[in-house]
DNA sequence: GATGAATGAGAATTCATTCAT
DNA sequence: AATGAATGAATTCTCATTCAT
């Protein structure tokens, strides 16, 4: 299967084309969600024709397939980097919570689309686990690192790594969407109470109720 | 404005096709989401016809529109009766994790709908924003209370409650929508774990990173 | 064919029924049109159910053709009574335009179904056509009997009398229905002004372009 | 508020299928009503898929509101142009009669589906009062001049406008919608006749009914 | 007789997709 | 490459009509 949406893309105008209409899509669908967002709304955005949007992709769901395995795989490399040495536990947190905002911000789209799909769509379900899967797994084994230095006794690494991913998700989506009334959102403050969550509930000492 | 579709149903078979219509209903839209359910496919699994739907409800958006008034209002009520005294945080933070479990339990295809049509109506997202503010207006409160007592200190209490608020969402909602391939799924540890972070996180004693 | 909807009527509820669904139906279909009327709008003006509807007409088309046979066997009636002797051109004139008038006010309903349904149905056409003969046989013979006397010379009796019915029916619907905005109507002032022109149209002198 | 239903259309296609469609649709609307026509009858007459119907014009209503505006439009046009000077009594007359029945001639449909719009929504009976109310005007007018030249004593000129034009419309109607049986229309004479009761009304010498 | 409920048969409308230019 | 146009396949919703109680 090819990554790319169909392949070369040779002129400068095919070139234009299709990023305009990347960007439109992105636009869109960051506004209404994938399932309401139709290929008129998308080449309208891009001011093209709908026909025009076929010359790129074979489908909507082509579209966000693409994304999706781009996404994953971007995922994949930024995990493989992840492993920074010889930070504190709290910067840990802090550039773990980081990470996930930063990504949101750019590919919010992509994230949306993909979570939505998942719904409708088995192949899609397969992504989205797949996506998640990245970070679940690095926090993980974080905790279980964590506990082996006396931290998050008794807690399940699994299943506290999917609540923070849970986080994670939902917050950068609920701020980053236009979702929550606020204007103007304040990315250090998000962070921060991002990495705090994260920070407090694995680097947490004694028993947890006496 | 009337709560009920068509208040009380003067006969016994119109209450049963109601229920089923209900029941089919839910059971459609925790699997595909509202947006991709269509009232053939409620109709169809309620084993009636797409008309006797219009019978109850006057649209797919009108149902969603019931179900989230009264979802909210249920919502508010039990927060008027939550502040239970003599609790120990340790107990406070469970009772909050299983609350907001055992609501998604019951309530999953209402919180699917709305949530997902606050993406494409302003309507409902102010429904959604409703919904959302009753739990995060609680945890607000608790982590002030908390930091009074030497808690939780320099973060900002609203955002800790939205990430928190978004933790109970998302967790509640991957894992009891069959997203999550996991077929059998342990409420206690479910529970246990969102009441973990939530404990860490607003009890947290000294500096968070020195 | 009977010309009751469905003959006997035995019981008192019944005829009261009857009669209450009877007016419902006129009023509905003098406000919106017969074809732009349903069983339910009809039902609802009666405070019945649309299944007791069933009970007194096969169908919203039965009742219409029940009033279109009425109404035509009516007219005829009257036609046959009509020929008054020893009235004055003038007054002759006049009892025909109120008598026209008078028809449309008690009788609006039925003439717009079945003009309406004329255009529907060649059986209502039938109808609709046989009505309008009776008026329109009556001008014809007035006009050749004017024009023994000298009136109206050189015109088509048949077509000044399918001209002056127009008028007639045109008029009373458009003062009668609600369409025209005025409020008050002066039925003297419209029948005097019908007159006017039957008269003036039919007791014409000279030549009528010298 | 664009006037033509997708102003110029860019292409000989779009524009053949765009007369295609509006012939469709007055032929259709002629012989069975705007009421009873659908769109699927007009894509059916004009040899076009439903779908297609739309590519043109947003629904069956705006058409005709299309089809409205411009016809009343195009009569207030006509109604300036219409003091001709010069003419005789009678000339003025036909003249009169001639201009609505082939206004008629051309535009049927509009007419027809003005006029039945008017009774189901309000919008179209301010339209279809807008455009009779220009004949209306002008008769009315006519009338006062007619009085002071001695004629037509004792008529409200008002009234007698709507009657002459309730019998110019209907008249036409009748006519020239296939209503009357008759194949054959003798359009002479039709005129004709509408132009002698427009006559002997409006110039109408001695007084009334002595 | 009366009516709540159920439904088949349409009707309007939308939308992804194809195709000719 | 780009796009106006065309359309099949849904999907929502309405309405006349039937039926069991």
């Amino acid at each position: 299967m090819s990554v790319s949406p169909r392949d070369p893309l040779p002129t400068l105008r095919g070139r234009q084309t299709q990023a305009a209409i990347d960007a439109a899509a992105r636009a869109v669908v960051a506004r209404k969600g994938i399932l309401a967002t139709t290929i008129a709304d998308i080449a309208g955005e891009a001011g093209r024709s709908t026909a025009s949007f076929y010359n790129y992709y074979d489908s909507k769901e082509a579209m966000v397939r693409h994304w999706a395995v781009r996404f994953r795989d971007e995922a994949r490399q930024r995990a493989m980097a992840a492993a920074q040495p010889g930070l504190s536990d709290w910067e840990r947190s802090y550039q773990a919570a980081a990470a996930h905002w930063n990504t949101y911000r750019n590919r919010l789209a992509e994230i949306i689309s993909v979570s939505q799909m998942a719904m409708v769509s088995d192949a899609f379900a397969g992504y989205w686990n797949e996506i998640c899967s990245v970070p679940i797994g690095l926090i993980t084994s974080l905790v279980k690192q964590a506990q082996q230095q006396g931290f998050c006794e008794g807690s399940d690494p699994h299943l506290i790594a999917v609540a923070l991913v849970s986080m994670l998700n939902q917050f950068c989506y609920t701020q980053l969407s236009g979702q929550s009334g606020t204007a103007a959102i304040d990315d250090d403050a998000c962070i921060n109470t991002l990495a705090e969550v994260f920070y407090r509930t694995i680097y947490h000492r004694k028993a947890p109720h006496p």
